[in-house]
DNA sequence: TAATAATATACGTATATACATATATATGCT
DNA sequence: AGCATATATATGTATATACGTATATTATTA
């Protein structure tokens, strides 16, 4: 992992909302993504495949579920500088907004492994 | 200054490796940096206006030297994000050969504020 | 096995971003 | 004033990136 593709993964701002949101959370699958965020699925999707690929997040398949979460494999650095956006993110209205739908979603997926 | 903003200026690689520079020296001008990463004076000049309108540097002019730093009145969660991006540059090829390179440039101008 | 739900991908298009080159502006010096 | 140096900006072009829509894949359930 280099400074260079974080920082890239985070310049788009579906992809650093769905992080903001994986941090606190510690996994989601695309559902509760499409739904906190209120984004189409494929959009959704095609930016998780592309953290996937940049090694930014792992994903697991539970049934017809993908949860996503952080790679817990990123450097120290890179899980602080995820930690320094979360706090400036906290301030802002869209992450609010996106926490308190998230938690609003009805039937959201249970069977996640807790972190 | 939000996340969004902040990581914008940090997702292109020019404005990354001058940032990288800037917060190790404390301030440099646009030759220092047009010599230190070896790309043309337009470029690195239209790369730091762009962080100067989104507030990420400041500059001042010193005779026919305009010297630009990061913007002191960051918040802590950027100035934090920052040093965290550079502890993960620090171990890539392409910023120790950026540092190498500054101090390698002779007459660098030297009627700097020391920081 | 058919139908449904969740997710992924393909494709054409629109937009944003960066680039190189040329030119303009500002300062210092003689 | 005239010239050199440092920096900034304008413009057209190329490229990267994101988007919407349609469709494919994978797993569950009836």
């Amino acid at each position: 992992m280099t400074p260079e593709i974080l920082l890239k993964s985070l310049s788009d701002q579906t992809r650093l909302r769905s992080l903001m949101l994986l941090i606190q959370e510690g996994e989601l699958c695309v559902c509760e993504l499409t739904y906190a965020l209120d984004l189409s699925q494929p959009k959704i999707s095609r930016h998780l495949a592309s953290l996937r690929d940049m090694q930014v997040v792992v994903d697991r398949r539970a049934g017809q579920w993908i949860y996503y979460s952080i790679n817990p494999k990123l450097p120290e650095w890179a899980k602080e500088l995820l930690q320094a956006t979360l706090r400036g993110s906290q301030k802002e209205k869209q992450y609010k907004a996106d926490m308190k739908k998230l938690k609003s979603m009805a039937n959201r997926p249970d069977n996640r492994i807790c972190v």
